[in-house]
DNA sequence: TTTAGCACTTGTCAACAAAAAGTGCTAAAA
DNA sequence: TTTTAGCACTTTTTGTTGACAAGTGCTAAA
């Protein structure tokens, strides 16, 4: 347990690192609190020895190591009221009515990477939550057709399809009978339906009903399953830590490219804001992601922001509530 | 006009660069080439003063100027035949037959961009280009609903809306009319339409007019109209001139970052491959951009590769041939 | 328990020297 | 007229040295 005075320490130090990439010393602390820089040394040793703080060589100032950052947004961190500033420019987007509700998301999360010089990540909801709500099928030439597959929480996806040959009243069939007997079904449960129940159906039914099955249960197959919208990559540049390491740049960038990278980049799916520290995230150690899921009628979503270790927490998550209180009503 | 031999050192120099980024000096070429260093320190000096090569400072060898660059690619350059391994690995996303073409697209380039350690970008083809085939509206409950417009091309656009208290017989009638009167229209001359051709009919018929008719509007005044897939953007770091100056790398990665400046790379949109070096492009002097239009069917588009002025031309221009060639047919 | 004082460590910066790479020019050779 | 050998000159790179600043840990006194 730290005494008031050591949690005093520790706060000024991880607030001044944070505003401005230097270590802190003895002298700089002494100042505010009212006590020689002596004990004050005393007593970062003391926090060094906890683990809490770190040196960058034998002598200079203290920096927070991970544990200390943790602890700090743990047990220090006090959540401040959103600057009216921030909060103006995203009630401009909260505002325009005309807006769909994934809009309104990838914008405010465009105006925090902007605000903050962090980046953003939105990730639309899991597959497997999504029930297949209806399909449609539109010809666009003799040959070739968009199939589109709408769920219940509203995700659309689209496919080009070709076939050859086969009656329009053909495929309206088809396209009936999924819009009747499968609708309603998890999405990645499609496919075993087509084949058990669409297929033995048209089969009798449908003229050309092999080519039409293979055609749809590609369509079902390649579903691809999330949303992934990453803003402000380039923010990444703007930290000191980062542009002054190229390698660090390197595996970010690297990460942030992958989109079944950026699905992992935090093990678990928090229902509130969270914050994963370092090694608590999987994108790099000197990044911390902030994150939490958003739920709204149905549809669900998760939305973080990446940042250095020294990112502006209390700012961050004020945000992030401010946006998830937003959505949710 | 160059003589036979400084067009060989352009071209050694050129290449050797391309190599290793290393000014190349009058030694080095002298043991390639039968004559002295002194004749070869001659004829340097002559094709510095044409601008074609440059000094990084008073005394160490010569690197490829922009307009040293330009000479290669239109007059130097040999275009070999592609390296079998290359053909390989696209091939077989070539031969698999279920993708749609913008999968196949996508794909190759991100091979493209995997095996040459540059960033490649696929633009979707522009949308005053595209025309309105059809229609859809899929209601999600009972206020929310998904409209789905596709275009003669294959392109497809969803938006959410909420109609509250419209019945769905109105919606349908609404829906109807749509692909009726102006099915065939110019995406962008659509909002038009509607509000000359539509409007004065949904006034009279249709219960509910307004609400339905400001609906729709905002529909096709939102169309978004380029589909744009950066990919990877982290090859950029790979590249010895970028990773060793943090601000360039922070100028590429913002243009890459922003849609809008993505699609004005550069100026023209030619049919043919066409390489646009440094100042030739409108990403950044240090970069070129190799640019080509692909036409499949009705759907057309552009593939790019970006990489450093160094880039290996051949390799690249070879590579883009082969995708376009195989996308087209 | 706190503080003043001091020796000690480490990083940063500037100045300087030596080595490496390559040039331009001159004068001789082909 | 063209090519080449030779040499003085520039600039970058690398390493060394010394001075200075910032900050620490420890000791002994308050």
């Amino acid at each position: 347990m730290l005494t008031e005075r050591q949690n005093k320490i520790l706060k000024i130090i991880v607030e001044r690192y944070i505003k401005e990439p230097v270590p802190v010393g003895s002298k700089t602390i002494s100042k505010e609190l009212n006590c020689s820089s002596a004990t004050i040394r005393n007593e970062m040793g003391e926090l060094e020895n906890q683990g809490l703080l770190e040196k960058t060589h034998t002598s200079s100032g203290r920096v927070p190591s991970e544990a200390g950052y943790r602890y700090y947004v743990d047990n220090l961190m006090e959540l401040k009221e959103m600057n009216a500033e921030d909060m103006l420019k995203l009630q401009i987007v909260f505002k325009n009515q005309q807006l769909a509700l994934s809009d309104v998301i990838t914008k405010s999360l465009q105006v925090i990477s902007d605000m903050t010089n962090y980046t953003a990540v939105v990730l639309g909801g899991t597959s497997h939550e999504n029930l297949l709500k209806q399909i449609e099928v539109v010809p666009i030439d003799d040959v070739r057709m968009i199939v589109i597959i709408v769920t219940d929480k509203g995700h659309v996806e689209h496919k080009q399809i070709q076939l050859e040959g086969v009656e329009i009243e053909e495929i309206k069939k088809t396209v009936g009978l999924i819009n009747n007997l499968i609708s309603g079904t998890p999405i990645d449960e499609v496919s075993k339906k087509l084949e058990f129940e669409i297929k033995p159906i048209i089969g009798k039914y449908v003229k050309q009903h092999e080519q039409l099955y293979n055609a749809f249960y590609h369509v079902f197959t390649d579903f691809t399953n999330q949303e992934v919208n990453v803003m402000g990559r380039d923010k990444m540049l703007e930290q000191p830590e980062f542009s002054s390491n190229i390698e660090k740049v390197k595996n970010v960038f690297h990460k942030l490219e992958d989109d079944v990278l950026i699905n992992n980049i935090v093990e678990d799916d928090e229902n509130n804001i969270k914050v994963y520290i370092g090694n608590e995230n999987n994108i790099d150690s000197d990044v911390t992601v902030i994150q939490t899921k958003y739920k709204k009628g149905g549809q669900e979503g998760t939305i973080a922001i990446i940042g250095p270790k020294r990112m502006e927490y209390d700012r961050v998550v004020s945000m992030l509530e401010y946006i998830k209180e937003n959505i949710e009503r």
